[in-house]
DNA sequence: ACAAATAACTAACAACTGTTAGTTTAAGAA
DNA sequence: TTCTTAAACTAACAGTTGTTAGTTATTTGT
């Protein structure tokens, strides 16, 4: 059974996403939940608190996936494929969290902000790499890397918005039609 | 000359880009313009008021935009590379305000909300029409028209931020790339 | 030069913010 | 039962928010 802390941030995390950081109250919190702001506090001990473990918490998994995905020994291509259906799979298991990363993150306090701005440049780096890999390989005709990397990852951020427009569609259909739009398109023929 | 409240729709434009509409006090706006807050209030009247303003101004730039294109008598194909060079000259002539347009428009108020989500679902609507037809025209491999839309919309609305962080990219060049990524991709080969 | 209008200023408002202190209630262990 | 602890509550804090009122300074037209 989820703990109450846990159900806070999920409360917070749904709120953050709907209204923004800055304009989610801790009453507009704790009404969510089913308590006065006030007794929050037996449970978290700040906002920017909970803002911070749902940003760095979605922010290491993508760091970890990443890793264990770069670590393998595939081919670049497929560690590629690899990675756009882990992005598939974040956006629909945490719709609410991912968000914030695409659009909140300005709101960290200074010190997360380093933490979480390092994290997120250390992944676009090995992001790119991967790219050039396919191009050297001959997997992909040579575009830029660096505009390749940016119409990928822009798409793949924004999936979760999308996906939550989209009723009818099923998450295997998707991530195939993913990887065909942002793949295919850049292969050598 | 610029008169005072374009100066004022300026920075606060800025500033909103900056940390948010919610995070942007007039103290802020009225700071950066170089006046005391209340001074603002002679040449506006509320910070909606200039929110709204500077969205609902580059939405209708858009749908101008749009309307002259697709009621040329172009291709589908010329239709969509003249979209998506529109959206860079946007990106780079008004990187500001339009990044109100991907991030910021949740805090429109009701009526000005409603405006904005209606411009957008039609520009939307047809920008996804015009896919079709390259699909229906035979230039474009049959892929699904939704996501082709919304990842190809997705690079676009990302391009202003992506771009100030670029120092030397050539406009001219970022256009023509962009076009190979976003349109080749699905090119009928 | 003088009147009128424009745009700056200071001071203050009511509402709301995140958070703390202190108190009461509920639950579990002895 | 009684003691202890966890977690809810109310009340209030100090700071910030957008905005208004009232006043002074500056510019403009005659």
């Amino acid at each position: 059974m989820k703990s109450k802390r846990e159900i806070i941030k999920d409360c917070a995390a749904r709120l953050f996403r709907k209204k923004g950081y800055k304009a989610t109250s801790m009453r507009d919190i704790a009404q969510e939940v089913g308590m006065e702001a006030a007794s929050l506090y037996n449970h978290i001990s700040s906002k920017q608190e909970i803002f911070q473990e749902l940003l760095l918490n979605m922010a290491r998994l993508f760091t970890e996936g990443m890793e264990e995905i770069d670590g393998s020994s595939h081919k670049s291509i497929i560690k590629l494929e690899k990675l756009i259906s882990m992005h598939v799979r974040f956006a629909i298991e945490h719709t609410d969290s991912i968000s914030l990363i695409t659009n909140e993150w300005v709101h960290l306090d200074e010190e997360p902000l380093r933490e979480f701005t390092s994290l997120r440049d250390q992944y676009e780096k090995q992001f790119e790499n991967i790219i050039k890999q396919c191009i050297e390989d001959g997997d992909f005709s040579p575009v830029d890397p660096e505009i390749a990397l940016f119409s990928i990852l822009s798409t793949l951020r924004w999936l979760y918005s999308w996906y939550s427009k989209q009723k009818n569609i099923n998450p295997v259909e998707l991530e195939k039609e993913m990887i065909h739009c942002l793949v295919d398109g850049l292969r050598n023929k």
